[in-house]
Parts: C-alpha cells; sequence; structure tokens
DNA sequence: ATGGTTGCTTAGCAA
C-alpha cells in the first residue's frame, strides 16, 4: 500500500497538478493539507473520476486537511472533540479498512513568543491527548501531514540560522517528542537514518532552487505498521516547475496493509 | 536592505 501526504497550498490552485500527480504516482492514500475550501465546495466529483474517495475538513481562506483514498471510508472524525472551541480546520481521521488514517496541519506558530506560536504548542498537546484517548497504540495507525516541525538540525539547510525560529524551536521539538513518544515512528528517518532532504522550500529567494528547505511534513506511524515500511521518498519533483505548491510529497510504500 | 513570493480576497493576512 502506497501512502503520501502533500501540503497542496490551495487544492483550487493546484487541481491540475494535483490530478496529474495522482495519475502519474497512483498512492492507494493520499493526505493533503491547506486545501483553504469549505466541504460543500471542496472538488469530490473530480477526484471520484479519477478514482478516488474524498473526506474533507475544510473552512474558507485558510487550513483545511482531506483524505483521499481508492477504498471507501469510514468513522470519520474531523477535530479534536476535545471540547475547546475552535474554528479552525487542522485534524482529521478516517478509517480505511483496518487502517485509521489522519490528516494533519500542524499550526505554522508564526514567530516565537506569539500567541500564535503558544497555540501551536497547545495544539500539538491537543493531539497527544487525542491519541492517549481515542486510539490504539497496538493498531495500524498513520498521521501524516504539515506537521510544521523540523525534528531535528539536519532536517535543516542552515541549522544555525534557524537556530530557536519557528518550526526549529526546542519547546516544539520537544511538544512533537512528547506525542511521538506515545508509539509513533517517524518511516522517512527511520529508513533514510542519515539524509539530510526537505519537504518545504519558502517561496522566497529561490530557496528551492539553492535546497534551502526544511523536513518539516511527515509520516508517522505505529511501531507495528512502521516494521512494514519499505521506502519513503520526497517527490523533490512535483515541486518543479511552474505554479508548484511551496511543499513536496512524502510518499511511503508498506508491504502487508 | 527588516526585504523576498504566493494564495485568498480584493488590502491585508497568513505562510
Amino acid at each position: 500500500m502506497k501512502i503520501a501526504t502533500w501540503n497542496v497550498n490551495s487544492i483550487r490552485a493546484r487541481m491540475e497538478r494535483l490530478c496529474a500527480w495522482l495519475a502519474a504516482q497512483a498512492p492507494d492514500v493520499l493526505c493533503l493539507q491547506e486545501t483553504k475550501v469549505e466541504d460543500n465546495v471542496f472538488p469530490a466529483l473530480e477526484l471520484e473520476s479519477l478514482g478516488y474517495h474524498a473526506a474533507a475538513y475544510g473552512q474558507k481562506t485558510y487550513n483545511g486537511v482531506a483524505v483521499l483514498a481508492r477504498q471507501p471510508f469510514d468513522d470519520i472524525v474531523r477535530g479534536f472533540g476535545d471540547g475547546i472551541e475552535d474554528a479552525q480546520a487542522r485534524f482529521l481521521v478516517v478509517r480505511v479498512g483496518k487502517l485509521r488514517v489522519g490528516s494533519l496541519y500542524v499550526p505554522n506558530g508564526q514567530a516565537v513568543g506569539t500567541d500564535k506560536f503558544r497555540y501551536k504548542l497547545a495544539w500539538l498537546e491537543r493531539w497527544r491527548a487525542w491519541l492517549a484517548t481515542h486510539a490504539d497504540v497496538s493498531q495500524p495507525l498513520v498521521f501524516c501531514g504539515d506537521i510544521n516541525v523540523a525534528p531535528e538540525d539536519r532536517d535543516v539547510h542552515d541549522p544555525e540560522a534557524w537556530r530557536d525560529q519557528v518550526m526549529c524551536h526546542p519547546d516544539e521539538r520537544a511538544a512533537l517528542a512528547e506525542v511521538r513518544r506515545w508509539g509513533l515512528v517517524d518511516v522517512f528517518r527511520q529508513l533514510n537514518p542519515d539524509a539530510s532532504q526537505y519537504t518545504w522550500w519558502d517561496y522566497r529567494q529561490l530557496s528551492f532552487p539553492k535546497n534551502r528547505g526544511l523536513r518539516i511534513d511527515h509520516i508517522l506511524c505505529t511501531q507495528g505498521m512502521a516494521a512494514g515500511c519499505r521506502s519513503v521518498v520526497i517527490d523533490r519533483d512535483a515541486r518543479k516547475g511552474q505554479a508548484p505548491s511551496d511543499h513536496a510529497p512524502v510518499v511511503a510504500e508498506f508491504a502487508d496493509l
């Protein structure tokens, strides 16, 4: 089974690229982030014609996540359901057969010390709490998405320039480590222990041709599932050419799923 | 040089 994640930075602006990519890569499951559309205008019919079921959790202008899959879903969860008032559409979990799949768009945090950064840290803790109360570590479960945290310095093109900045700050790295401590494996790092490869490059200052990027899009799964992971590839080609997203897709292959 | 690019919405925000 091929499971992928891609922050498309507006599904409407990226529809042509998305359809071409689905046809070329043929993932079984694709998690999308920053769709930026409300659910009633999500382009489900067009995706259906390519052979994908879609579950969406979106809003106008900002945020928005979705899962596409060859198989139909059941058990769709939108938001943490933790009683906290939150209009931001960033958390969607579905069941595809025996597998649970989450598509996540972790808050960016804007700058360390701001309200948005505090919201990011609180959001990561809410994710951890959701796992503790709603998930089973012994079952196949995968969370894919734009996590907006580069876990280690080797995930950063220039660690000194990024030291203590948003996406690299020790507090958010610690918060992500707490989430993972529940029992999630970063399968890219598991299979590529020495790689410095990135998934996001700023649109500005020729960041992509200079490869000034960060690895902030992740595929995190339970250990039993991670044991069946055969490869994880960052599709850098999808960041090239006219009108790309600022993120590249990440694609993982799993045996026995 | 406190910039720079993109998307949504239409001037300013978010990333």
